[in-house]
DNA sequence: ATTAGTGCAAATTGTTTGCATGTTT
DNA sequence: AAACATGCAAACAATTTGCACTAAT
């Protein structure tokens, strides 16, 4: 973990930026919730806890730089605001997501699926793919085995 | 194209909507665009240009309307704007596209090239797919052709 | 008359910007 | 002191909402 915010550190120098206090409080931020697809504000919320005095327009100047360099994904799954994932560390392509209509949940796919797709792509639309995005949108395996088993709170 | 709208007539009338002449206008845009992909005020300008007295917030309404009878589906490819795309009739899954890094055009790729794939992702996540949004952006034909030949507006 | 739909303006929300201040070399 | 980075508040832009009015059954 402590390697990785140093890696960024150099991401960051070797495109002549400085880790402050205040971009190392988000990045760490960024690391401890992996997992989750976390807004600005999000991220503002869980860096104030530590840092209280980091002010919302540094946390999106950091999420933009982070764009910028590649660390962080910035997405967007239709509810009004942008979402920021961190991207595996030598990940050639961005995962692919889970949202699920039912309980909102959003899982992740790291295998590249999309493969065959992109050579397909690639030749017959002569389209020279830099990067992808790939959502589907249904129903996730917790709700599916609650539509069969229980239907508790079905209403 | 009059058989389209007819269609989208009776859609609106089985959920007990009508097709006001404000939802018509609209409508009839959508179909004239269907290449393009319109933002809300893209949308808003066209009307007005043929229903003058039309106001923002109707289209804004209608247009939410027809998304939820999935008439058109709401797309965001990362400027700050929802953008609307009519569906193809009869199209069981929404369309991909191929966003131009250079030039910002964006093409449509209408054939299903994810049935592979959702067979892996319903089978190995137990995740039962109802949409999907799939993206490449990267590099079109277009402005490909544009490096190799002739660099002219290089810089 | 009742209900659904509209237009306008005001309100709301996510995000960006200007600027005075602080930090680092 | 020069260059970069921050915090705050104001500005902005896209979208939504409240409400009085209209259209259609």
């Amino acid at each position: 973990m402590e390697s990785r915010v140093e890696r960024i550190k150099q991401q960051l120098h070797s495109a002549s930026y400085k880790l402050t206090p205040q971009r190392e409080a988000t990045v760490r931020v960024l690391l401890e919730h992996e997992e989750d697809h976390l807004s600005a504000e999000d991220v503002y919320l869980l860096v104030k806890e530590k840092s209280p005095e980091i002010g919302l327009a540094t946390v999106y100047r950091t999420l933009e730089l982070l764009t910028e360099l590649k660390v962080v994904d910035k997405i967007n799954f239709g509810d009004g605001v942008s979402r920021y994932d961190l991207r595996k560390e030598g990940a050639a392509h961005f995962h692919h997501h889970l949202v699920c209509i039912e309980c909102g949940s959003v899982d992740e796919i790291q295998e590249d699926l999309l493969e065959d797709v992109e050579e397909i792509v690639e030749k017959q639309w002569k389209f020279k793919i830099k990067d992808h995005r790939l959502t589907f949108h249904g129903i996730c395996y917790r709700c599916h085995d609650d539509d069969d088993q229980n239907n508790d709170d079905a209403n």
